[in-house]
RNA sequence: GGCGACGUGGCCGAGUGGCCAGGCAAGGGUCUGCAAAACCCUCUACCCGGGUUCGAUUCCCGGCGUCGCCUCCA
């Protein structure tokens, strides 16, 4: 298999550490504020090559970090006049929310910063012991030219980067370039005890700790958002292997943006989509869809139209599977996993796969249309689904059946059950009264019941 | 200024040195009480200019255009 690294910029082959094993760690949110759209991509596509991976037969550890200690966590804190809490747990409860309605896997493990800070200490004070990072009044530098392959993800060269304008000249440090490892308390801000004094981590160190803590100093796979590349990529990676001497992550993977209108979606200019709002009004999976249809590395362009486009194809594919009941104990038919197997291998083709995809779903209805079997392609049809994470979700109907009780009470169903309304109907059909049949019909579409008449009988379902 | 990505049919979006992506939309058919779904057919594109080649959308060079990062950011 052959994945895009962002260190080297080549597509290379995957080669495990560990047979059947990979750590992957990715970094997730910083809990300050409602998730935007472009979190929910990130989500959804790490969530998709780590299912991918698994379903290869790789035991993945998923690693996904929460970051709850930070400069504008405080600023929100303090702009409401609440304490740091109050705002990580309304911020966390959002993603964990939208998380969940995305389908996006648990975290084999989901460390938070802030239950870190004992590791993050270790790791600060070896980077001053040797000699990588030096205090100035309570404040904790990372020395960039102290390792000499500072820039090697990003490209950027410490002498071009010193010349750039928007380097703040901190009087404290040694060196412009120079990143806070640990920073002295201030009054009123979140603080722990350190060597240093009281104090808070800076931000990149958190996930250097954390990845080390339950991956090792080395492991296979870091991912993240493009705009994590620099700094924030950069300086783990030297803060990691100054201290340990050994290779940080061994394939960087990093998920394109997402633009509103041509322009980056970006949470410090409020030029977003609220990802909870847009999972209110349309079905989770449609977004999902949205996320899937375009390669992770490239940017997306949110737009309505695309949405509708992506509800289209979660219709037609829903639909085929809904002509066959239940699970099916075939085995999956190899030619289409196999071109299936083909896409994805290619640094995640999940375009390609989707197009492997509607062609299993077009042979299918052609077979079911011929009454043929298509067992086989189900069983597919339902591994490519679980591996997206595009399969139909079950339950949740409590609302609904109220709903569909009283139209049936309506039409003489004492039962209040849609099979007895649906039973009804088809007598009515029989009878050829075609106005009590279409009544029915439309009445349940007024609640986003759908019945389509087909050879076997009337089928229903939602949306 | 430095580093990087991208430009595919009405729209979205993969991919490839010569032959099919796929989806949505549109038009025509089959089926059907009607509708929906499904199936079949049509719509055959690769920013521009050079070059390499028997042959380039695909490789190389040069333009043009769009976008991202350069210590807030998934």
């Amino acid at each position: 298999m052959r994945i895009y690294n962002t260190l080297g910029r080549e597509l290379v082959e995957l080669q495990t550490r560990d047979d059947g094993k990979i750590g992957m760690y990715v970094c997730g949110a910083t809990v300050q504020s409602a998730p935007h759209l472009g979190h929910g991509r990130s989500a959804v596509v790490f969530d998709v090559i780590r299912r991918y991976l698994e379903w290869l037969g790789y035991d993945v550890t998923y690693v996904r970090n929460v970051t709850d200690v930070d400069d504008k966590i405080i600023d929100a804190a303090r702009a409401e006049g609440v304490e740091t809490d109050v705002i990580v747990e309304r911020a966390y409860g959002a993603f964990d929310e939208a998380h969940r309605l995305l389908g996006v896997k648990e975290p084999t493990v989901e460390p938070w910063a802030t239950h870190h800070i004992p590791e993050m200490l270790e790791l600060v004070e070896q980077l001053v012991d040797t000699g990588h990072a030096y205090e100035v009044d309570g404040d904790v530098y990372f020395s960039v030219r102290s390792y000499p392959e500072y820039g090697k993800l990003s490209r950027h060269k410490p002498d071009d980067l010193r010349s750039g304008s928007r380097v703040d000249a901190n009087e404290r440090k040694r060196d412009p370039l120079d990143f806070a490892l640990w920073k002295a308390a201030k009054p009123g801000e979140p603080q722990w005890d350190s060597p240093w004094g009281p104090g808070r981590p800076g931000w990149h160190i958190e996930c250097s700790a954390m990845a080390r803590k339950y991956l090792g100093d080395s492991f296979d796979i870091h991912a993240g958002g493009h705009d994590l590349i620099f700094p924030h990529h950069e300086n783990e990676i030297a803060q990691s292997e100054a201290a340990t001497g050994v290779p940080f992550a061994h394939y960087w993977l990093h998920n394109g943006m997402m633009n509103l209108e041509g322009e980056k979606m970006s949470k410090s200019t409020g030029h977003v989509i609220d990802l909870l709002e847009i999972l209110a009004e349309h079905r989770p999976t449609a977004v999902r869809m949205v996320y899937l249809r375009t390669h992770y590395r490239k940017p997306l362009d949110f737009s309505e139209s695309g949405l509708s486009d992506a509800e289209a194809m979660l219709d037609r594919l829903w639909g085929f599977r809904r002509r066959v009941e239940g699970s099916v104990e075939d085995v999956a038919d190899a030619a289409v996993l196999e071109r299936f197997t083909a896409a994805m291998d290619d640094d995640f083709d999940v375009s390609g796969g989707l197009g492997v995809l509607f062609d299993l779903v077009r042979e299918g209805n052609r077979r079911l249309d011929a009454g043929e079997d298509v067992g086989p392609l189900v069983a597919a049809y339902d591994e490519i689904v679980t591996v997206f994470g595009l399969a139909e979700p079950v339950g949740d109907s409590g609302d609904l059946e109220d709903l569909i009780a009283d139209i049936a009470r309506r039409h003489g169903a004492a039962s209040g059950g849609i099979d007895e309304l649906l039973a009804i109907r088809d007598r009515a059909r029989a009878d050829r009264e075609w106005a009590i049949s279409d009544a029915i019909r439309d009445d349940l579409a007024t609640i986003g019941v759908t019945v389509e008449d087909t050879a076997d009988g009337s089928r229903w379902h939602r949306g």
